[in-house]
DNA sequence: CCCGTAGCAACGGGTCTCTT
DNA sequence: AAGAGACCCGTTGCTACGGG
């Protein structure tokens, strides 16, 4: 998919690399062989750089200097090249204002492992983990999580950012996280109907009270979430390539999602649902 | 509630193309 | 070879939307 990208170069854009694939091209060593495009030598010759250019940065497996170039509607692109090094992330806080709000545990997924962070526990060591990955996939974090994670722990998260509200939202598709699995018939099991606010709730439950379960719900909550992004992930770039004029791409499959190493327990989730009864999901009902 | 992102529309400016 | 016009990229300002 990637290397038949070149709107990541200087002075192309969408419509210039249509004519270059109307030209029969579809990999960057197609310019380079010398393919007859339709453009004046000067372009070409640029374009030639930034093919062999591209190729370099691949081949060393440089997502963020592909994501620095490629406009936001075209990042879905470089999933299937950067897969290997990939953290699904969401994180729960006190609320939305990173201002004045706490985060209270973050979820992980590494398409090997489940991680999690718990503030008053292990949350510093999220620091150390993030660093680790090229490129990051969540929802909404290029507007929530990543800049709050940024002013929690006084860091930059310079990985590449795939954001998955922006790769449905140029499909046509809205609604938030929850209404996108929805759409895609995804199952939530225990925690179906939970929310962020309900979220908050639990975690004040747990620090109120000190109830394990509360945790233990939220971070299964929190869990799901983050693990839910690699299928969606998945199910966005089919839809892009299945639209994308050149009809070669192979599709990805799904992946079997990992066990969830924490489990919802109904009796606080209704309990907080009784004396709560205008928050979370409830409202909706 | 608050905030950052990106899409849209409008526009400026640079480059390529066509004509003479 | 030069100039006018067409085309397209990239910027700016505005708005909608999603996160807990």
């Amino acid at each position: 998919m990637l290397e038949r990208t070149f709107c990541h170069l200087k002075g192309i854009g969408n419509t210039t690399e249509a004519k270059i694939w109307e030209s029969g091209v579809s990999h960057w060593n197609d310019i380079l062989e010398g393919t007859d495009i339709p453009f004046s030598p000067a372009k070409v010759n640029e374009l030639e750089i930034g093919c062999g250019e591209s190729l370099k940065r691949l081949k060393e497996y440089d997502p963020i200097w592909f994501a620095d170039r490629l406009p936001a509607s075209d990042q879905w692109r470089l999933y299937p090249h950067f897969r290997k090094n990939i953290a699904y992330i969401d994180i729960e806080t006190t609320g939305t204002d990173a201002h004045c709000c706490d985060i209270t545990t973050i979820a992980l997924w590494n398409g090997r492992e489940v991680k999690t962070y718990v503030q008053g526990r292990n949350l510093h060591e999220f620091e150390e983990e993030i660093a680790k990955y090229q490129m990051i996939v969540s929802f909404n974090g290029k507007c929530f999580d990543v800049p709050f994670i940024e002013k929690y722990f006084g860091i930059k998260v310079k990985a590449a950012h795939i954001d998955l509200r922006f790769v449905f939202r140029s499909l046509g598709i809205t609604g938030g996280l929850k209404g996108i699995e929805h759409y895609f018939g995804m199952d939530r099991g225990d925690a179906e109907g939970l929310d962020g606010y309900f979220a908050v709730l639990l975690w004040n439950e747990y620090e109120m009270s000190g109830n394990e379960k509360a945790l233990e719900t939220l971070l299964a909550y929190n869990v799901l979430d983050s693990v839910n992004l690699e299928n969606l992930m998945i199910r966005g770039y089919n839809l892009h390539i299945e639209r994308f004029p050149q009809h070669d791409l192979e599709p990805l499959s799904k992946v079997p999602e990992p066990l969830n190493p924490f489990k919802a327990h109904i009796d606080v989730v209704e309990s907080i649902r009784r004396r709560y009864p205008s928050g979370g999901a409830f409202r909706k009902f």
